[in-house]
RNA sequence: CGGGGUGUGGCGCAGUUGGUAGCGCACCGCGUUUGGGACGCGGGGGCCCGCGGUUCGAGUCCGCGCACCCCGACCA
């Protein structure tokens, strides 16, 4: 329960992220070092991203499945890179049963190894093609400094997998679930992201090519939101993924994966969160809107009790998820600042007069004070509840792609990109050498972020040699 | 794994030269309150991280562990 005002954003971003997060009763610490445990409040938020995905999942053709959590130690070590990049961050079972076992299993940190085992038993044939399957699970990595949401030992995610006949519809598959998770993160979490490629220091351990979304948040640093891989055949060649083409000749599939997890939760809350707690967007809002009765006296409690109660029907009715605060002994001002923690984008206030009018008090959570206040009748209050609903949506976006965009610079030379990166984002001519980046990481502590694919013509001196590049790339320090 | 810090009711902390543990919030009960974080009275709850030592006596002093947090390196 919020007792307290909390740490100003501005002034310990760590520090309000930390709080808010238990405050707004997202998640709680796990007794194991950096597992979390996931709130019913932070689930239905969860749960609420999960069903925007899944119906654009489904939509571009995709099927659900379930995944054993344990596989052989050995299926990780099948593929060169795959093993480099995540054997240092394995959860291994070594006894079951009371007995040591005859191969360790490791906990999956992610699906491509078992899912290549699978894949290789069911594609016989070019009519078996494309298989397209995602996975609704959590994946563990043993992570030496976690964050809650953005970095725990164990997250949930999603996990897509395919594979196809050829790269070009491999690749095809990759650019387009990188769009589907760009217009979730713009339309559904009102979060604009920049996209593009990886270079090749930063790309998935196993992965040909790997995209991602990266976010701009509160502090000007960046988030990984989304990637999405192009596997090429590297996973078809360590799991013997082959199918028989119309020729009749033996090929090699092309696969692809791609995840969202729950760290987006925690970009959400550090895009848009202020100093009162979470904001957060209509769309993803566990709930919609909050009713707050005010009363005095027994007969007063009783008429506006009985008038939330017709506007919660009514909303209800209309779709709208609302909830009713009708604890008592709290007062309303610690009602407001209670449900504001929590981000809830509409207040509807009933007290006495509004039922005398007739009427209701709306206070906007993205527009706070009078400013974001509104008397609007009970008739029609459904409609003007969705509307004002879809206007909250919109100005986060807008306002969100203004910050971004203002916290975007375009330096020329080292000095200014160093100086940009200190609280932005710098997108800058880069010659694509791994040495220049790591410089830049050595120096500013920013890294390169992606290549983005929308690439301006012709070219320029690298922002770290000097020598010339011909595309650019986001450097900012992320998260 | 390196550097720093902290372990005392659920949470946040205080605890003096060693003398047998306290405050705020939360919680429970009763009453008064309620348009921006209400108040009064009463109440429950603690092997002071663990083990060993010094001492008549240890939350406090000394060892050795363990855990967690922050800053680096590594990472969705």
């Amino acid at each position: 329960m919020a007792e307290d005002k909390l740490v100003s954003r501005s002034e310990d971003f760590n520090e309000w992220y930390n709080t808010l997060v238990l405050r707004a009763d997202l998640a709680d610490y796990g007794p194991v070092r950096g597992t979390m445990i996931i709130k019913p409040y932070g689930w239905t938020l969860w749960e609420n991203m999960q069903q925007a995905l899944d119906r654009r999942f489904k939509a571009t053709g995709h099927l659900n499945a379930g995944f054993p959590m344990l596989i052989p130690r050995s299926f990780i070590e099948r593929e060169a890179s795959h093993v480099e990049g995540f054997s240092p961050e394995l959860a291994v079972v070594t006894v079951g049963g009371g007995k040591e076992l005859e191969e360790p299993l490791v906990v999956r940190p992610t699906s491509e190894t078992i899912i290549g085992y699978a894949y290789s038993k069911w594609i016989k044939s070019y009519r078996d093609l494309p298989v397209l399957i995602n996975l609704w699970n959590s994946v563990v990595r043993w992570e030496l400094r976690t964050k809650l949401f953005l970095r725990t030992q164990e997250f949930w995610w999603q996990e897509g997998h395919t594979a196809h006949a050829t790269h070009a519809e491999a690749q095809a598959e990759t650019l387009q679930m990188l769009d589907v998770y760009l217009d979730f993160a713009r339309n559904e979490a009102a979060l604009p992201a920049y996209t593009g490629r990886k270079s090749a220091s930063e790309k998935f351990p196993g992965a040909d090519v790997t995209y991602s979304l990266e976010a701009v948040m509160g502090d000007g640093k960046a988030l990984q939101a989304a990637t999405s891989h192009n596997l090429g055949q590297n996973f078809a060649r360590a799991f013997d993924i082959k199918y028989l083409d119309r020729g009749n000749e033996l090929q090699h599939c092309w696969t692809t994966s791609w995840g969202l997890s729950t760290r987006f939760i925690g970009a959400i809350v550090m895009a848009h969160g202020d100093d009162q707690g979470l904001v957060l967007p209509p769309r993803l809002a566990p709930h919609q809107a909050v009713i707050v009765p005010i009363y005095k006296s027994e007969e007063e409690q009783a008429m506006v009790l009985e008038a939330c109660q017709r506007v919660r029907a009514m909303l209800a009715d209309a779709g709208v998820r609302v909830i009713a605060d009708l604890r008592e002994g709290l007062s309303p001002g610690f009602k407001f600042n209670d449900w504001e923690m929590r981000g809830v984008p509409l207040r509807i206030e009933i007290g006495p007069k509004d039922v005398a009018k007739e009427s209701v008090a709306l206070a906007r959570r993205d527009i706070p004070g009078k400013a974001g206040k509104s008397f609007v009748p009970v008739a029609g209050l459904a409609a003007a509840i969705i509307a004002k609903l879809d206007e909250i949506q919109q100005n986060m976006l807008a306002r969100a792609t203004e910050f971004r965009d203002a916290n975007t610079s375009h330096p020329r030379d080292f000095a200014g990109l160093a100086a940009a990166v200190v609280n932005g984002f710098a997108r800058a001519w880069s010659c694509g050498k791994p040495e220049c980046d790591a410089a830049i990481k050595e120096q500013t502590k920013a890294t390169n972020r992606c290549i983005p694919l929308d690439q301006v013509p012709g070219g320029g001196p690298c922002v770290y040699c000097g020598e010339p590049a011909t595309e650019q790339a986001y450097f900012a320090r992320a998260y």
